[in-house]
RNA sequence: GGCCCGUUCGUCUAGAGGCCUAGGACACCACCCUCUCAAGGUGGCGGCACGGGUUCGAAUCCCGUACGGGCUGCCA
């Protein structure tokens, strides 16, 4: 038995789906797994083929997500139009052996017949016309009677009655072929042993099912998996839902977590875990196993994924990871003074506070500010109180003279507010306001050790006439 | 309208006739831990769409109903 081969055939549209993604990683999965190959084929449009930025963006994504053209696994891509010649001769072959036939009829006069047969769509008329090629003629398929049986492995035995399905073109008036043919033709050209696709296209594979055996080529084996959903239950669309794989890589989503969350909708590892490594679902995922009904795509869960993942990695590669967002940061705030050193500090503290990379910078943004960004709220809240003054001073004299560690810093402030009667938690607010204008943050001993203490002490005891309120 | 597909907690899933008093995860709630906020820990809330069969026994098999979705081009 020869390798199979996986034809992945996203429609170009600028943007790169993350219903798309899930079928490319679904088709990944097995063709590594089965020493397979993934073929990308981009679908031949007069848009795409005069934007190959789009092709990029496709390639570009699916190597975001460890489809990586340079892997032996993968091949292509190759365009539709490469193969354009193929398609007619497939036409042309199709009308010698009798499964085709050229039909004179316009779409208006279809309409016309169907109205007065009170039928709906194309009726057969030309069937046995015996029209030959000609200007303004289409070739239409010739549906045999009977039932076609598409065998699914996601969805087992599907049968289709082929009364229903009308006698369809392959061929415009134009002479050029129709996608449907195109595909097929494709396909068996290449050698395509599997076609893993959403299960919007089911109700078009009887067709290309027929064209395949006319041509006299076994089927491939069909997958149709379920599609993703909105809110609403409706299938994802670029138009209402944000879709795009690129904007949650934008926002600071890591690859594996995506990864990882797309593979569980509509199926899950055994052994219970569903956060796993990309070599569970390489080893494991298996088309029999995938759940038959629609997905909500939940960008909560996804979150909570990305936050696990983010967590799991090392202080080292959370500030690696990080480092574009932090770029972002600095040169959204050209009055800030970076300090590589008091980041990596503080990153264990960040890591459990985060679920996105892009939140990474907004959590220690006020150890790199000249000023803290008081927001009015906290102020009221904390620096307004009878006690916050008093606390301030305090603070002021114990970090005038404590080791400057996290831990004499904490032993040092514990005495202030114990002086002043209060817990830990009650007394270290208006100290944290002081210095990052919020009533919440990291832990703030490890933050005044990583701040300094000269810029600890300058803020606060430029806190009375140095206070702004945005 | 026709054809096709689907239906387990709010969401994603485990479940292939007795292991199910239906398990896990996210979300939500409570408590614990705690220098705020998180993280972590413990617990809670919550589901087999409905009705008929088949069977000693059904979330699991069959039929019907309801509801949801998809497809129905000389688009791709």
């Amino acid at each position: 038995m020869s390798a199979p081969r996986f034809r992945f055939a996203p429609s170009p549209t600028g943007i790169f789906h993350i219903g798309g993604a899930r079928t490319a990683l679904m088709n990944w999965a097995l063709a590594k797994r089965l020493g397979g190959t993934f073929v990308l084929r981009i679908e031949d449009t007069d848009e795409a083929r005069n934007r190959p930025e789009w092709t990029e963006g496709i390639i570009d994504s699916l190597a975001w997500i460890g489809i990586s053209r340079d892997d032996p696994t993968f091949e292509g891509p190759y365009f539709q139009s490469a193969y354009a010649d193929q398609h007619v001769a497939a036409a042309q072959r199709l009308f010698d052996a009798g499964h085709a036939y050229y039909c004179d009829l316009t779409p208006d006069e279809i309409q016309q017949r169907a109205a007065a047969e009170g039928t709906q769509g194309y009726g057969g008329w030309s069937r046995d016309r015996g029209l030959g090629p000609g200007p303004g003629r289409v070739l239409r398929f010739r549906v045999a009677a009977g039932t076609t049986v598409v065998h699914d492995a996601v969805r087992g035995e599907v049968t289709f009655d082929n009364a229903v399905i009308e006698d369809f073109v392959l061929l415009r008036g134009n002479g050029s072929p129709m996608f449907l043919l195109a595909n097929v033709v494709d396909d068996l050209t290449m050698g395509i042993t599997h076609v893993i696709r959403a299960e919007e296209h089911l109700p078009n594979t009887p067709k290309q099912q027929m064209i395949w055996e006319a041509l006299g080529h076994t089927v491939p084996q069909w997958a149709h998996v379920p599609v993703l959903v909105n809110e609403q239950r409706k299938k994802i669309s670029k138009r209402r839902d944000k879709v795009a794989l690129e904007s949650f890589r934008a926002e600071g989503y890591i690859a594996e977590a995506m990864v990882n969350y797309l593979m569980t909708l509509g199926w899950s590892p055994r052994g219970g875990e569903e956060i796993v490594a990309w070599q569970v679902v390489e080893d494991e995922f298996r088309l029999e196993d995938v759940n038959l009904s629609p997905a909500f795509f939940d960008l909560k869960k996804l979150a909570a994924f990305n936050a696990e993942y983010l967590r799991r990695m090392t202080p080292e590669q959370f500030a690696e990871a990080a480092e574009p967002w932090l770029a972002q940061w600095r040169a959204a705030h050209p009055g800030a003074v970076w300090d590589q050193q008091r980041f990596l500090a503080m990153v264990p503290v960040i890591q459990p506070r985060v679920s996105t990379l892009a939140e990474a910078p907004g959590v220690v943004d006020f150890l790199f500010l000249p000023h803290p960004q008081f927001d009015e709220a906290s102020l009221a809240k904390a620096l307004a109180t009878d006690e916050a003054a008093g606390i301030v001073a305090d603070s002021i004299a114990a970090f005038t003279t404590c080791d400057w560690t996290c831990d004499a810093i904490n032993a040092a402030f514990a005495e202030v507010a114990e002086r002043h009667g209060l817990k830990l938690g009650k007394a270290q607010a208006p100290v944290r306001v002081a210095v990052s204008g919020r009533t919440v943050g990291p832990p703030l001993f490890e933050s005044l050790e990583a701040l300094g203490r000269d810029e600890t002490l300058r803020r606060l005891r430029a806190l009375p006439e140095g206070v702004r309120v945005p």
